[in-house]
DNA sequence: CTGATCTGCACAATCGTTTGTTCTATATTA
DNA sequence: TAATATAGAACAAACGATTGTGCAGATCAG
């Protein structure tokens, strides 16, 4: 219960005999510039240790304006699409020091607002956000106040700022031409939230599957309204209800092909004998499923990678926030779940 | 290109003609207590709300000490048994204002230590930890500084601090029971981390099932050392080339039964016809697996929200670190995975 | 009319660092 | 010897917020 009172600058300033101004340039490497005695910048640099001297960041940070700190938000840090993306950019922050405030918008646009603004009073030197992505005003703001931005995996064409996302039209177009090889007719998308980058991307993908293959889009056969299990689940129930009822399904995230899957077994049919499937995200699980499932790849830690680099040269450049974007490329990954039809 | 200055309490001061004090106080909500004018009052609101002023926590955490933020170390937040309980802390937390500062400790012990530096220099109220939980020396450290700390998942006898871990005897002793009521006998388990209290639970349970049914315990068909896949695919690999073979395995985690899986599919085997197998962590996946998968499920959501309270009740009370220890029931949910012998 | 009480607010110190400038010896130069 | 240069370090003002205390003027009691 020692209570340790925390270790100041001036404390060590003391202890040596000299200013806490020669103390802190010692301690930031700043004896040469300073012209500080080697003696003087021994006996400081053994006082910190003894002491066991750690800098207040919080005052270090009132003073300069940098905090070594970025916020994170992420729609759902649950999905583990979204935690290793987290997780990657931890580690690289980690490399340099810096430390990540993490934000868990729950897919509210509200709340990635609120977010928003609670990391700005904390100062955090930069932005990383996976958008919600319905509305992109307030990520505006944002940039017009200069503070450095990365969106990540959802983008806005109206807003130029830098992104990392994947290459969702191509993805999908794969995922669907496959299901067109493989002589299916009547495909079904059980889609994500409507009007986000990623949900408008992936149906213009299987549109233009649709039109490569000479085939007509049915419209009633796209469904759903978010990338959560439930719709997955309420979709296909919608799907295959119907008559006659489609021979394959496109999932739009691995939470919608698990809710898929349970109404699938519901309705006692079988993957791919009587329909066939392929998600998007791959898992860690996807191949052990009752049925190994086709999925679309991402490439999430190479994403989180990535936006913490060019977040970082953002930061480092003060502003001049070049609005690039990087596209990641997917990979169909082919495994059962898709029956070859004669 | 704004780059607008940030709006200080002396802005806001200076527009209004009034002090900086009276600002500070009327935005903290102090007016009565400072007996404001009820016309200052709004003058003051209203500045503040037009010039969308935002309090600098790093300044205003500087001279309260108190900085409405947490640290969270996790040994890998991809994993989605800790990136649920991330989600429900940082639920709570947001609630009231708080923010979490994640890292990362990737199941390394100095890392561990290290993030806690950060942390603390950062000047968090407070520390949520899921310890590697090999070493506690650094934890009691923390606790001699009289910061708050609640640790998860893992415990340490030895340590008189506050924890919220799942039920690990219980939990295993029930599914290796269960194993011993379908007549198996020859039961094997993939353990994880060696020497971390969860693991040590695991196995405490795994072997009073077997004394309560009478049975040895095959020292042998004890097998590995970390909670990964890897170690899942190389411990299962291990006791299938066995003979005779273990007819039942107990995998220590999600992930060590994945790996298992893989190598049970390689060795050309079935579930539950050749091997029968039960996971710890239930997953949204468990029961869309080839065989649904028995598992036993952990409370995660309920120990992230916790785990939480009482770090927030520490704090209130500065430094009343109560030692308590919640422990959290586990539930065998039995499916398809476990088959009976005769 | 005088002293006491209350109203409404401002002063100034403080939190721990950083940093532009100043200061004092000593060493060097002319 | 006097003027100047240099090394080595200290002063003091920020950064933006909070807070114990002080200080006017208005109101009240007697």
């Amino acid at each position: 219960m020692a209570q340790n009172k925390q270790i100041t600058l001036d404390n060590i300033a003391h202890q040596v005999g000299v200013s806490c101004t020669t103390v802190s340039r010692v301690l930031t490497g700043q004896s040469k510039k300073y012209r500080i005695s080697d003696r003087t910048t021994e006996a400081v640099q053994d006082a910190a240790r003894e002491m066991g001297y750690v800098p207040d960041q919080l005052a270090r940070g009132l003073r300069t304006k940098r905090t070594n700190t970025i916020g994170l938000i992420i729609p759902d840090i649950s999905n583990p699409f979204f935690s290793t993306i987290a997780r990657n950019i931890e580690i690289q922050a980690r490399k340099i020091g810096s430390s990540i405030i993490l934000s868990d918008s729950q897919e509210d646009t509200q709340l990635e607002i609120d977010s928003i603004r609670l990391l700005q009073s904390r100062k955090v030197d930069g932005l990383i956000i996976c958008p919600v992505g319905e509305e992109y005003l307030h990520l505006k703001q944002i940039q017009d106040t200069g503070l450095p931005l990365v969106i990540i995996d959802r983008y806005f064409p109206e807003l130029d700022c830098a992104y990392v996302v994947s290459d969702n039209y191509q993805g999908a177009l794969e995922a669907v031409s496959y299901f067109f090889k493989m002589k299916h007719k009547s495909i079904a998308f059980i889609q994500g939230k409507a009007n986000t980058s990623v949900n408008d991307d992936r149906i213009r993908g299987y549109r233009d599957a649709h039109k490569q293959f000479d085939q007509p889009v049915d419209e009633s056969l796209i469904v759903g309204d978010s990338f959560g299990k439930r719709n997955g689940y309420i979709g296909a129930k919608i799907l295959l209800t119907k008559s006659p009822r489609p021979t394959a399904i496109f999932a739009a995230s691995n939470l919608i092909s698990l809710g898929a899957m349970s109404a699938i077994q519901e309705e006692g049919l079988k993957i791919p004998e009587d329909i066939s499937i392929i998600s998007f995200d791959d898992q860690p699980y996807s191949e052990y499923l009752a049925t190994p499932m086709t999925t679309v790849a991402q490439q999430t830690s190479e994403a989180g990678e990535i936006a913490f680099r060019i977040l970082q040269s953002q930061i480092k450049q003060e502003g001049t926030h070049s609005g690039e974007g990087i596209v990641l490329p997917t990979e169909l990954v082919y495994r059962k779940s898709v029956r070859k039809l004669d």
